[in-house]
DNA sequence: AATTTGTTTCTTGCATGCAAGAAGCGGCGG
DNA sequence: CCGCCGCTTCTTGCATGCAAGAAACAAATT
């Protein structure tokens, strides 16, 4: 799995006009979201400038756009780390991401077309099979094209890129493809909820069956990481 | 009104350590969620280098902040403009705006402390004077007080975030004040309806409340915006 | 021995310089 | 008369240089 097309950074749409700082920040984002760089981890510019045969001039101006994204933090005249996330923070996170999630879920609902519904449906059934043959893999794969299809069901640009920015800080935390064996027919079954709830355009049916889809998936998420975080304290 | 608070840019808690970069970035992102600087308008940087007597490197590197955080649009080796929002995505963030709030008098029921709910209702109850005496602008003081206690009891500070982000970025084109005199007594019924259900512990019905809300008021000043957006255009 | 202070060194923040694109313009051809 | 092409000029993108602040270290004092 290319963590790429997760971050917002990758600007590579219509005229790529790729610049040396755009590139590191991309390149770097990428990085983080992938967990090459450990969080706390200090950020030196002349040695990323070096690795990247570049001045610090677009090193600089990377991480300053990083820091404003908030996937690096920057102290003042002491450098530059990879953001800190406490488990508290964690836990807000996740239980945002459900929000958004449902909202997105309420919105497609009602907004979106036929095809998308014909689609959203099919790759749902599609993953069925998945399911009893107990292929990890494949489901996860369905699982993420489940949530893509609602963020881009739910026509609201805006709203999707709160979801791609929040899932991106989140990415990181997820690696841990946490007993996902376990809850395999579970999770088919509250995508089930979600999806008849869309297809009958019950807005609030979608939105509740969503946020609970992503409560338990979060609780376990967060609960698992909270649970090593020391590793990241450093 | 002081419109600095409303700046993500103002990062004055702790050790502020003043850096000409973070000032510049603050100072331009004022200036643009005033609507001093017009969206579409060309930055130049040797221009804004002069006006704040530093040199180009702090005003690249605030300008390339901001493009991070979505205020201006960056064409490389063609300029930086301040970001143009269509009337498509405004109606967008104003429909994610009254997700969010619904999202926080959820958590908001729930969450909060009896400090924090007693707070709310008696905040709320003061500014019934306000609706009798017609005072819009005590109103609209009592207004901001309420959706902010809300955001405080939601006790998430990465909603909180969201939330203001997405406020700050709509602040342009709220200015317009939008003939509340005749929503004057609608809008404490509906505040009303918000507040009975949080204090109730009722989180489905203060989303339900605060969206219906939300979405009279942003109805209008979506479409009230729409309708003279010409004059950004240009 | 521990703490504090002075010094050294290293990193960051900013200024400046230079080269590569892009916009504007004049001339040429259709 | 209009459109296309080469040139000029201007702006941006990046490299480099320098000074100020912070960290690290050592020495001296309590």
């Amino acid at each position: 799995m290319h963590a790429a097309n997760l971050s917002f950074f990758a600007r590579t749409g219509g005229a790529p006009q790729r610049t040396r700082t755009s590139e590191l920040a991309a390149a770097l984002a990428d990085e983080i979201l992938r967990g090459q760089l450990a969080p706390g981890l200090r950020l030196d510019e002349q040695e990323l400038a070096q690795r990247f045969r570049v001045s610090r001039t677009p090193v600089r101006e990377a991480l300053g756009q990083l820091a404003a994204a908030g996937l690096v933090e920057h102290r003042p005249r002491r450098g530059v780390i990879v953001a800190v996330i406490s488990p508290q923070r964690l836990h807000e996170m996740f239980a945002v991401m459900a929000e958004l999630e449902a909202s997105a879920s309420r919105l497609a609902a009602t907004a979106m077309t036929a095809e998308e519904r014909q689609g959203l449906d099919a790759s749902h059934r599609a993953s069925q099979t998945a399911v009893h043959h107990s292929r990890i893999d494949d489901y996860e794969a369905f699982n993420q094209e489940f949530h893509t299809r609602i963020y881009a069901g739910c026509h609201n640009t805006y709203l999707r890129d709160l979801l791609n920015a929040t899932r991106a800080r989140l990415a990181p935390f997820r690696r841990a493809q946490f007993n996902l064996l376990g809850r395999l027919a579970a999770s088919w079954r509250e995508h089930d909820a979600v999806v008849n709830a869309i297809l009958r355009g019950d807005g609030e049916g979608a939105a509740r069956a969503m946020r609970e889809h992503l409560t338990v998936v979060s609780g376990a998420a967060a609960e698992y990481v909270s649970a090593q975080t020391h590793q990241f304290i450093a």
